[in-house]
DNA sequence: TTCATGACTAATT
DNA sequence: AAATTAGCCATGA
């Protein structure tokens, strides 16, 4: 099995109005290592319209960067629509909106 | 086919 | 405490 499938397995699973952290999936795999590689997953995205890779942010809560859905607007709007309020720095509340695995 | 790099994170210095 | 190095897999040239 290859890793991105297993990274898309997760992110596939994260609910509306939550976001994950590529550290995090990595952890859920058990190897915290391969953060990178989801976040690459994600920049890949073959499975694109099926990840939800607008609801993963890095550790931060940033967004990717600004070049992944056609502007940080758009991925604004796509969180906002699904329930995630920004601070002024355009950064997630992960305290609030951080996905649990375990619900 | 091989080399380099890329949406990151954690550990070490 | 802050900054830098290391690690990982898959894709592109």
């Amino acid at each position: 099995m290859r890793f991105f499938e297993r990274v898309y397995e997760i992110v596939k699973q994260i609910p509306q109005g939550k976001v994950a952290t590529y550290g995090q999936i990595a952890r859920l795999m058990g190897e915290p290592r391969k953060s990178k590689i989801v976040g690459w997953a994600l920049h890949s995205n073959p499975y694109k319209g099926q990840v939800p890779c607008h609801r993963v942010v890095n550790k931060a809560g940033e967004l990717s960067g600004g070049f992944a859905f056609g502007g940080k607007e758009a991925q604004k709007e796509l969180l906002c629509d699904e329930g995630i309020k920004f601070d002024l720095d355009e950064k997630i509340d992960l305290d609030i909106y951080l996905w649990n695995p375990n619900e």
